[in-house]
DNA sequence: CTAAATGCTCACATCGATGTCAGGGGCAAG
DNA sequence: CTTGCCCCTGACATCGATGTGAGCATTTAG
């Protein structure tokens, strides 16, 4: 499929789709004329990557842990093994602190409520 | 205090101090001079700005929850509580969201072990 | 009193993913 | 061949929180 039709499936835009492959996330044949060609896997693919950029990592980050542009070997392996124990510890504190605003809200909620009981009679 | 001792004593540059209450999201009482004034209660109201804006809150939509600037009545009470209601829910499936990610992230890790214990050996 | 430290405002810079526009090809159906 | 639709690259714009620096005023310590 062209990258019209990816875009289609995905629900990413065309000019996104081109900054991942500059970014080295996602790969591409190209057709003499230079059109981008991808198969079905690229759904999936894409999909990852949109759940990793939602989840605030950088392209820079999620390029160094999904490698696609290079042969896979046991060095590059390891970096990458390295830079996802890295990701998954500052996700899961990120995950800590969502939790925890979430908490602060709820206070905050029941503070309001308790306003707008006792000032219901004003 | 003033502006600098509030900025050493929570770690958010005087930069951002003046940003927030721009913003809307602080208040400080002036010297005739100009200089801002605070207590000790801004040290948590500090804290608490952090804690939205690192889940991702806009300073816009902090605002509109945490009035501070305005005398509180019913009808702004009942707004922000709308407002704190939609964040909650934002909030939530941002960090369903990451939990997501988190799984994603562990299956990457699995195969990458996986690859790296057959590859062990060539 | 003087110097150093701190404060003030204003304005411009930064980062990263994405939008958008311009100028130019590619390719299929009429 | 032409019309219409999709594609290409490259460049500039956007948003929001924060950094940075200039130029000037104020407060505090010696």
């Amino acid at each position: 499929m062209r990258i019209g039709e990816l875009s289609a499936r995905t629900g990413v835009s065309r000019r996104s789709l081109r900054y991942y492959e500059q970014q080295g996330l996602l790969v591409s044949t190209r057709s003499p004329s230079g059109q981008r060609y991808y198969d079905d896997d690229h759904v999936q693919r894409v999909a990852l990557i949109q759940t990793f950029l939602a989840a605030g990592m950088s392209s820079r980050t999620i390029a160094e842990m999904v490698p696609c542009m290079t042969e896979p070997n046991m060095s590059r392996a390891r970096q990458a093994l390295a830079a996802m124990n890295r990701e998954r510890t500052r996700l899961s504190s990120t995950i800590d602190g969502l939790i925890a605003a979430r908490e602060a809200l709820d206070r905050l909620i029941d503070v309001n409520r308790a306003y707008l009981a006792n000032t219901a009679d004003d």
